[in-house]
DNA sequence: GTCTATATAGGGATAGAC
DNA sequence: GTCTATCCCTATATAGAC
């Protein structure tokens, strides 16, 4: 667990940048435009050595995947001790870039099962850090948590998020700004219910 | 507009066979995987006939995109005059079927620009719908409409759902029974505000 | 660790017979 | 309307030189 990487002494990052560049035309223009010579030319090396770093392009993909999962627990995590950690998961959640990503990878998952059960791992960590951070503060707050269960408000908060990600990557924006507006409202409610006001 | 299809006596189902067996690819193994060659393996036809009937592939999933979206759209139109129109429109939208093809479908729009125009249309339309759906139930419950937005709340419903349904295709289910609930909760709410619970 | 070269398979698309 | 046959390209993956 100490080293996930390669324990070689690492050639020159080669093996980073080939992730790196798959996750990048992943992003630009789809997995499945993700071929291994694609990202060899992105990478700046050649074709075949793709499969000296990685035996299957699958192995690839899932690499991206982890590392990407990585990075973004990490954020989490951190969002865990920021001021407002409900919001900094709803600014984490929203950004396209993560959620354009996160829809090539579900479109993988549903034809190839390690990618599938490898993303729903994922899925389930982040839930529960989600979960602990809603929790922390509707607890602060005073919130019943029988009445609203963290764990669902959590999920409506990253999904509403992830959503308006997607919506903003294919260039729809009908309503966002109303959306936008009563998340604001209740956002503030969460971290101060003081301030309640109802229908 | 009358007539959507092919105004040719048509064949004997073939166009139709074949727009079917590509959605059913796509659900099945993703859209990578929807080749005219497992295409027409799959309607019963030589992969050459696809080309007679499609000039590109673009415009073969572009046929699959408008054809759903249009057994979609007349759905929701009927779900407006159901009993209850906004747990109909929830049913219609965590329908994991429904969900995965929307899962590829995005993946695809973000790297083919036709793909991207189409499905941005077409959720704008969705939108529409299920904004009227929304306003109509929530002023019958006499729910302050500046307060909470229909468009708004008609997002709320419908991504949630859309998500549900994602995770549901991936085997994600935590958090999901918590969810259930209390979206049940706030749609007997929306029918019926006199109800109402607070936190 | 990186390369060249190649095996083998499958892709989109077209020409032309029936 | 459907077929056979084919062009040309790209895919994954491997073998073996450097």
């Amino acid at each position: 667990m100490a080293t996930p990487r390669k324990s070689k002494a690492d050639d020159g990052g080669t093996r980073r940048r080939l992730i790196e560049a798959t996750a990048q035309i992943m992003y630009d223009d789809g997995y499945a435009a993700a071929t291994s010579r694609q990202i060899a030319a992105k990478a700046g090396v050649k074709q075949a050595l793709v499969y000296y770093y990685f035996p299957t392009m699958d192995d690839l993909f899932l690499e991206v995947l982890k590392v990407g999962a990585d990075v973004a627990l990490a954020q989490m995590r951190k969002a865990l001790t920021a001021d407002d950690p409900i919001r900094a998961l709803w600014q984490i959640n929203i950004d396209p870039r993560r959620t354009v990503l996160n829809t090539e990878f579900m479109a993988l998952a549903n034809h190839r099962k390690v990618i599938g059960a490898e993303l729903k791992a994922y899925a389930e960590r982040v839930r529960d850090i989600e979960t602990a951070a809603v929790t922390m503060v509707m607890r602060a707050s005073g919130i019943d948590l029988d009445a609203y269960p963290p764990v669902a408000i959590a999920m409506l908060i990253a999904q509403t998020a992830r959503s308006l990600g997607n919506e903003l990557a294919v260039g729809v924006t009908e309503g966002h700004e109303e959306f936008r507006a009563l998340v604001e409202r209740h956002l503030a409610l969460l971290s101060n219910p003081s301030a309640a006001v109802r229908s």
